[in-house]
DNA sequence: GTGCCATGTGATCACCGTTCACATTCAAAT
DNA sequence: ATTTGAATGTGAACGGTGATCACATGGCAC
């Protein structure tokens, strides 16, 4: 959202500051965004960017927070589908997170970017302990236990191998030269294969 | 290694910026690694760097490439030993994997940090060809036939998990507030967890 | 020894994140 | 309606960054 014209006030600044994240970060990379161009993009002097964000890390934070929440509602859907079809909901859940990383690595990198995120940010913590829920949730006792301190072996090796195809897709020598559905079809068959360590 | 007294030329200076790339990144992280303060360390002028690198990613890419070997060599040693002390050698190769990461979580970061490295250099690829057949070897029919292209769905299990849980140990929310033993120790459970789907 | 060429230097550039005094506007209290 | 104070946006400035380029230096092949 720009700014309106003729109009000293933005009106919805951090919010529209997100947006020209996520707009430089999915055309140029991650790397190209800098406050500078956010405030550019936006309409608005560089140093406004300081009202609504400390400093650029935690202007990161939010946008690993917003990319979070977005995955986790995106695995949300494929959990609900798979669960009115009677399919496997893990398989599900695990192929819209690697799907999420094809589409968008930016902001998968985003997410999980230590040194460039506050990853002690509460918003962010509640919204990264959402997400492991959904990717082990098949196997923990209740939504609530999702203490990743306390991850069965079956959990973490859940989440490790999802997350783990996602990363090797998205930066690793995986696949590079592969359409999107070779990688997918890649990740049913990893999944599946994975299913015989997760009977208990 | 610091510039001789009283000479004007350095020597070994593309080796040592390595050097200090890898002291920096240890003692304060990856993002703190500049081009200016390597040369400081070294003990000569910023403009040096760009007689031995194109720019500073080109530095980058060699430094993802030598910690790639690092951790390939310590992988080697892992298997040379369960092999000759007649354990599993894919366990033990998994385990040197997150140790290192544990151990060296800005090497780790580096090496797959593909907006600031140029993945196509092929120093860096036959690298990461040679960590990756190490993770799955156990299951390929020769060490040659490791084309990322063609990982079976096993192998590509075998090499997430482990890579996935390193990447969750150093970036995740997993284990932060654990020693590094209780950190093996879950790598230890997990890895044992993925014997029933290797299992051809 | 001479001269070439690889290597290191210093000045300089545009851009970056960040700060701060100041300008503008909104909203609440009068 | 007017005042007033808080919230928000501005522009200039700071030091640090990667990068470039003409120039300085000295090792080495001849």
């Amino acid at each position: 959202m720009r700014k309106k014209e003729n109009s000293y006030h933005h009106g919805n600044l951090a919010e529209s500051l997100l947006d020209a994240v996520d707009e430089i970060a999915t055309q140029f990379g991650l790397e190209a965004v800098t406050l500078r161009a956010c405030a550019k993009l936006v309409g608005v002097s560089p140093s406004s960017a300081f009202r609504h964000y400390a400093d650029k890390r935690a202007l990161f934070t939010a946008f690993a927070t917003r990319a979070l929440l977005q995955l986790s509602d995106a695995m949300s859907a494929a959990k609900a589908q798979a669960e009115k079809e009677g399919t496997n909901a893990f398989k599900a859940v695990g192929l819209a997170y690697v799907e999420f990383a094809i589409d968008k690595p930016a902001f998968f990198r985003a997410m999980w970017r230590e040194e460039a995120i506050y990853t002690k940010d509460s918003h962010y913590q509640t919204a990264a302990g959402t997400l492991s829920s959904y990717l082990t949730s098949g196997f923990a006792n209740t939504i609530e236990d999702t203490d990743p301190e306390n991850f069965s072996p079956q959990e973490l090796l859940a989440w490790s191998s999802v997350h783990g195809l996602a990363n090797l897709l998205v930066d690793g020598p995986v696949g590079n030269e592969n359409s999107k559905e070779q990688k997918l079809s890649k990740a049913k068959l990893m999944i599946e294969s994975l299913a015989p360590a997760l009977k208990n």
